[in-house]
DNA sequence: TGAATGATGCACT
DNA sequence: GTGCATCATTCAC
């Protein structure tokens, strides 16, 4: 329900803007790929590569609507609060909706770690893959806006609204929470 | 209800 | 050494 795109090497908030190094090396290939980096040495999140070969760009899936395996994505969560500060595990009471409501969140309610790098996910049967969900014709739906955390990129690239939501969905990682 | 902060690993200069 | 495509907790009001 929510993402970003990000456009290769020229874009300046983009991993790529550093060419291919070990870690982004998979955003230069074929697109349909996973790219999952750590970010503030926590937080697991999903990119598809979605470029030609070669542009490097990429989506970032920065919430979506829990749907099924709800039970599957608190344990996710619980496992990775627990992990982040040795705190003990207790029940998690989060809201369904809210479950992966920010682009950190849905790659602990996932269970996604950088591993995932590389994964095809178009590949029938894999164990993480895209699938048609959403219907097109509800494309006056989407909004854009300015992307998130991106100001160390600049005014103009900052500005761009390539941040896709679906407007007024309570899974979004902005308004709610 | 909102602002400040701490946690924490890695890519980069 | 710096800062990050973040989130949960704490503290102020």
């Amino acid at each position: 329900v929510e993402v970003e795109a990000y456009d290769g090497p020229d874009d300046l908030a983009s991993h790529a803007r550093f060419g291919a190094t070990q870690r982004t090396a998979v955003m230069f290939g074929p697109p349909g790929v996973a790219y999952v980096y750590l970010v503030y040495g926590m937080y697991d999140c999903l990119n598809v590569v979605t470029g030609t070969d070669g542009a490097a760009s990429a989506v970032l899936i920065r919430a979506i609507e829990p749907l099924e395996g709800l039970d599957h994505m608190r344990a996710g969560r619980a496992l990775q609060r627990a992990r982040r500060r040795g705190r003990p595990m207790r029940e998690d009471r989060t809201p369904d909706h809210l479950l992966a409501s920010g682009p950190g969140l849905v790659g602990a309610a996932f269970g996604l770690d950088t591993s995932w790098t590389g994964s095809d996910l178009c590949a029938a049967g894999g164990r993480l893959r895209l699938e048609r969900g959403w219907d097109a014709d509800r494309v006056d739906e989407i909004t854009a806006s300015p992307r998130v955390g991106v100001g160390y990129a600049g005014p103009d690239w900052a500005s761009r609204p390539w941040r896709f939501s679906i407007a007024g969905h309570p899974s979004l990682s902005r308004p709610s929470r």
